[in-house]
DNA sequence: TTACAATATGTCAGTTATGACATATGATGT
DNA sequence: ACATCATATGTCATAACTGACATATTGTAA
Protein backbone atom coordinates (compact mmCIF):
# COMPACT_ATOMS: atom_id res chain seq x y z
CA UNK A 1 0.00 0.00 0.00
CA UNK A 2 1.66 3.20 -0.92
CA UNK A 3 1.88 5.88 1.09
CA UNK A 4 -0.58 8.65 -1.01
CA UNK A 5 -3.29 5.82 -0.81
CA UNK A 6 -2.87 5.33 2.94
CA UNK A 7 -2.88 9.01 3.83
CA UNK A 8 -6.28 9.45 1.81
CA UNK A 9 -7.83 6.85 3.77
CA UNK A 10 -6.15 7.88 7.25
CA UNK A 11 -7.66 11.20 7.22
CA UNK A 12 -11.45 9.79 6.72
CA UNK A 13 -12.31 8.75 10.19
CA UNK A 14 -12.93 5.63 10.37
CA UNK A 15 -13.36 6.75 13.82
CA UNK A 16 -13.05 3.26 15.45
CA UNK A 17 -9.58 4.40 17.29
CA UNK A 18 -6.94 5.95 16.04
CA UNK A 19 -5.83 6.15 12.92
CA UNK A 20 -2.44 4.03 13.00
CA UNK A 21 -4.38 1.15 14.09
CA UNK A 22 -4.91 -1.10 11.52
CA UNK A 23 -2.71 0.97 8.79
CA UNK A 24 0.91 0.38 9.34
CA UNK A 25 1.96 3.79 10.22
CA UNK A 26 5.37 4.68 12.11
CA UNK A 27 5.22 7.04 15.04
CA UNK A 28 6.99 9.58 13.24
CA UNK A 29 4.40 9.24 10.58
CA UNK A 30 1.60 8.93 12.92
CA UNK A 31 2.75 12.10 13.95
CA UNK A 32 3.28 14.09 11.07
CA UNK A 33 -0.18 12.87 10.29
CA UNK A 34 -1.61 14.64 12.90
CA UNK A 35 -0.47 17.76 13.09
CA UNK A 36 -1.04 18.05 9.26
CA UNK A 37 -4.86 17.10 10.36
CA UNK A 38 -4.54 19.61 12.95
CA UNK A 39 -3.49 22.00 11.23
CA UNK A 40 -6.28 21.08 8.72
CA UNK A 41 -8.85 21.46 11.67
CA UNK A 42 -7.59 24.67 12.75
CA UNK A 43 -7.95 26.17 9.05
CA UNK A 44 -11.75 25.31 8.67
CA UNK A 45 -12.27 26.11 12.49
CA UNK A 46 -10.71 29.78 11.55
CA UNK A 47 -12.30 30.23 8.39
CA UNK A 48 -15.51 29.54 9.35
CA UNK A 49 -15.20 31.84 12.76
CA UNK A 50 -14.28 34.68 10.59
CA UNK A 51 -17.78 33.68 8.65
CA UNK A 52 -15.44 33.39 5.17
CA UNK A 53 -16.27 30.90 2.65
CA UNK A 54 -13.99 29.01 0.57
CA UNK A 55 -13.67 31.24 -2.42
CA UNK A 56 -12.84 33.68 -0.36
CA UNK A 57 -10.35 32.44 1.69
CA UNK A 58 -8.83 31.48 -1.43
CA UNK A 59 -8.56 34.49 -2.73
CA UNK A 60 -7.58 36.05 0.33
CA UNK A 61 -3.99 33.81 0.10
CA UNK A 62 -3.61 33.85 -3.42
CA UNK A 63 -5.19 30.36 -3.64
CA UNK A 64 -8.06 28.53 -5.57
CA UNK A 65 -11.10 27.17 -4.22
CA UNK A 66 -10.63 23.75 -4.71
CA UNK A 67 -7.01 24.11 -3.14
CA UNK A 68 -8.84 25.19 0.30
CA UNK A 69 -10.57 22.31 0.49
CA UNK A 70 -8.33 19.80 0.09
CA UNK A 71 -6.51 22.04 2.79
CA UNK A 72 -9.57 21.46 4.78
CA UNK A 73 -10.33 17.86 3.83
CA UNK A 74 -6.72 16.84 4.85
CA UNK A 75 -5.46 15.51 1.24
CA UNK A 76 -1.88 14.48 1.19
CA UNK A 77 -0.73 16.76 -1.55
CA UNK A 78 -1.06 19.54 0.65
CA UNK A 79 2.38 20.52 2.50
CA UNK A 80 2.04 21.71 6.14
CA UNK A 81 4.03 24.91 4.53
CA UNK A 82 0.82 25.83 2.56
CA UNK A 83 -1.09 25.55 5.76
CA UNK A 84 0.86 27.27 8.15
CA UNK A 85 1.43 29.79 5.60
CA UNK A 86 -2.35 30.15 5.67
CA UNK A 87 -3.11 30.14 8.94
CA UNK A 88 -0.72 33.11 9.29
CA UNK A 89 -2.52 34.92 6.85
CA UNK A 90 -5.93 34.10 8.78
CA UNK A 91 -4.44 35.89 11.77
CA UNK A 92 -3.16 32.72 13.60
CA UNK A 93 -0.20 33.51 16.20
CA UNK A 94 3.11 31.24 16.12
CA UNK A 95 2.36 30.45 19.55
CA UNK A 96 -1.13 29.02 18.97
CA UNK A 97 -0.05 27.04 15.81
CA UNK A 98 2.57 25.74 18.24
CA UNK A 99 -0.36 24.79 20.76
CA UNK A 100 -2.44 23.23 17.32
CA UNK A 101 0.66 20.99 16.34
CA UNK A 102 1.39 19.92 19.63
CA UNK B 1 13.35 42.17 -4.83
CA UNK B 2 12.41 38.81 -5.03
CA UNK B 3 11.07 36.55 -2.45
CA UNK B 4 13.90 34.19 -2.16
CA UNK B 5 16.70 36.71 -2.55
CA UNK B 6 14.73 37.91 0.44
CA UNK B 7 14.66 34.16 2.48
CA UNK B 8 18.27 34.28 1.86
CA UNK B 9 19.67 37.03 2.93
CA UNK B 10 16.96 37.13 6.33
CA UNK B 11 18.45 33.92 7.44
CA UNK B 12 21.93 35.70 7.18
CA UNK B 13 22.29 37.44 10.80
CA UNK B 14 22.76 41.38 10.31
CA UNK B 15 22.17 40.88 13.70
CA UNK B 16 21.30 45.02 13.99
CA UNK B 17 17.51 44.37 15.61
CA UNK B 18 15.43 41.96 13.40
CA UNK B 19 15.18 40.59 10.30
CA UNK B 20 12.10 42.71 9.48
CA UNK B 21 13.48 46.01 9.93
CA UNK B 22 14.48 46.89 6.59
CA UNK B 23 13.74 44.29 4.53
CA UNK B 24 9.77 44.45 3.93
CA UNK B 25 8.36 41.33 4.82
CA UNK B 26 4.62 41.27 6.39
CA UNK B 27 3.92 40.33 9.78
CA UNK B 28 3.39 36.64 8.39
CA UNK B 29 6.29 36.65 6.35
CA UNK B 30 8.32 37.29 9.35
CA UNK B 31 6.34 34.63 11.72
CA UNK B 32 6.51 32.06 8.78
CA UNK B 33 10.99 32.39 8.45
CA UNK B 34 10.95 32.99 12.11
CA UNK B 35 9.26 29.68 12.71
CA UNK B 36 11.87 27.51 9.81
CA UNK B 37 14.79 29.62 11.72
CA UNK B 38 13.80 27.96 14.75
CA UNK B 39 13.13 24.89 13.36
CA UNK B 40 16.75 24.94 11.67
CA UNK B 41 18.34 25.70 14.99
CA UNK B 42 16.74 22.61 16.52
CA UNK B 43 17.94 20.20 14.25
CA UNK B 44 21.56 20.92 14.76
CA UNK B 45 20.97 21.18 18.02
CA UNK B 46 19.38 17.87 18.12
CA UNK B 47 21.47 16.30 15.80
CA UNK B 48 25.20 17.18 17.82
CA UNK B 49 23.61 16.71 21.16
CA UNK B 50 23.25 13.05 19.21
CA UNK B 51 26.74 13.87 18.31
CA UNK B 52 25.90 12.59 15.10
CA UNK B 53 27.74 14.40 11.74
CA UNK B 54 25.17 15.95 8.87
CA UNK B 55 26.32 12.76 6.62
CA UNK B 56 24.91 10.27 9.67
CA UNK B 57 21.95 12.51 9.75
CA UNK B 58 21.42 12.74 6.33
CA UNK B 59 21.65 8.42 5.87
CA UNK B 60 19.05 8.48 9.17
CA UNK B 61 16.64 10.40 7.10
CA UNK B 62 17.02 9.06 3.46
CA UNK B 63 18.49 12.86 2.27
CA UNK B 64 21.57 13.77 1.70
CA UNK B 65 24.56 16.00 3.90
CA UNK B 66 24.20 18.94 1.56
CA UNK B 67 20.54 18.98 2.05
CA UNK B 68 20.68 18.62 5.93
CA UNK B 69 23.33 21.80 5.65
CA UNK B 70 21.18 23.86 3.71
CA UNK B 71 18.01 22.49 6.60
CA UNK B 72 20.16 23.73 9.11
CA UNK B 73 21.20 27.04 7.26
CA UNK B 74 17.43 28.09 6.41
CA UNK B 75 18.05 27.89 2.97
CA UNK B 76 14.85 29.12 1.50
CA UNK B 77 14.83 25.87 -0.30
CA UNK B 78 13.82 23.40 2.30
CA UNK B 79 10.53 23.38 3.63
CA UNK B 80 8.71 23.38 6.71
CA UNK B 81 7.65 20.18 6.16
CA UNK B 82 11.06 18.37 5.83
CA UNK B 83 12.32 20.09 8.44
CA UNK B 84 8.75 18.52 11.21
CA UNK B 85 9.76 15.09 9.01
CA UNK B 86 13.85 15.29 10.27
CA UNK B 87 12.91 16.24 13.76
CA UNK B 88 10.58 13.53 14.39
CA UNK B 89 12.85 11.17 12.71
CA UNK B 90 15.45 12.70 15.69
CA UNK B 91 13.16 11.53 18.42
CA UNK B 92 11.43 15.03 18.85
CA UNK B 93 8.09 14.86 20.00
CA UNK B 94 4.98 16.64 18.31
CA UNK B 95 4.67 18.76 21.60
CA UNK B 96 8.08 19.87 21.40
CA UNK B 97 7.65 20.92 17.72
CA UNK B 98 5.32 22.78 19.22
CA UNK B 99 7.22 24.31 21.49
CA UNK B 100 10.25 25.15 19.14
CA UNK B 101 7.98 26.89 16.64
CA UNK B 102 5.77 29.42 19.19
C1' DT C 1 52.59 23.42 6.17
C1' DT C 2 49.85 19.05 4.84
C1' DA C 3 46.13 15.87 5.30
C1' DC C 4 41.79 14.66 6.59
C1' DA C 5 37.01 15.16 8.36
C1' DA C 6 33.06 18.05 8.57
C1' DT C 7 30.37 21.47 6.76
C1' DA C 8 28.90 24.77 3.15
C1' DT C 9 27.51 26.11 -1.52
C1' DG C 10 26.11 25.54 -6.43
C1' DT C 11 23.76 22.98 -9.89
C1' DC C 12 20.57 19.93 -11.90
C1' DA C 13 17.31 16.08 -13.22
C1' DG C 14 13.51 13.90 -11.16
C1' DT C 15 9.60 14.34 -7.95
C1' DT C 16 6.02 16.62 -5.46
C1' DA C 17 3.05 20.62 -4.50
C1' DT C 18 0.46 24.33 -6.45
C1' DG C 19 -3.27 27.18 -8.64
C1' DA C 20 -6.57 26.85 -11.98
C1' DC C 21 -10.21 24.80 -14.15
C1' DA C 22 -14.09 21.64 -14.85
C1' DT C 23 -17.40 19.08 -12.81
C1' DA C 24 -19.82 16.70 -9.09
C1' DT C 25 -22.11 16.57 -4.73
C1' DG C 26 -24.50 18.75 -1.01
C1' DA C 27 -27.40 22.11 1.32
C1' DT C 28 -31.02 25.54 1.53
C1' DG C 29 -34.51 28.00 -0.03
C1' DT C 30 -38.77 28.77 -3.33
C1' DA D 1 -39.23 19.92 -8.78
C1' DC D 2 -35.70 23.90 -9.74
C1' DA D 3 -32.23 27.34 -8.83
C1' DT D 4 -28.41 28.99 -6.19
C1' DC D 5 -24.54 28.91 -3.29
C1' DA D 6 -20.93 26.24 -0.90
C1' DT D 7 -18.02 22.48 -0.79
C1' DA D 8 -15.76 18.34 -2.77
C1' DT D 9 -13.10 15.78 -6.23
C1' DG D 10 -10.31 14.94 -10.41
C1' DT D 11 -6.95 16.49 -13.71
C1' DC D 12 -3.19 19.10 -15.55
C1' DA D 13 0.67 22.48 -16.69
C1' DT D 14 3.78 25.01 -14.06
C1' DA D 15 6.39 25.99 -10.00
C1' DA D 16 8.77 24.56 -5.95
C1' DC D 17 11.24 21.03 -3.45
C1' DT D 18 14.35 17.09 -3.22
C1' DG D 19 18.42 13.95 -3.32
C1' DA D 20 22.58 13.52 -5.47
C1' DC D 21 26.74 15.07 -7.04
C1' DA D 22 30.74 18.16 -7.47
C1' DT D 23 33.36 21.40 -5.40
C1' DA D 24 34.64 24.87 -1.96
C1' DT D 25 35.38 26.24 2.68
C1' DT D 26 36.35 25.55 7.46
C1' DG D 27 38.29 23.26 11.34
C1' DT D 28 41.72 20.45 13.62
C1' DA D 29 45.39 17.57 14.46
C1' DA D 30 50.08 15.91 13.17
Amino acid sequence: MDKRKKEKLAKKGWKVGSVAEFLDLSAEESAYIEMKLALSEKLRGQRQRKKLTQAELAKAIESSQSRVAKMEAGDPTVSIDLLMKSLLALGVSKKELGRTIS
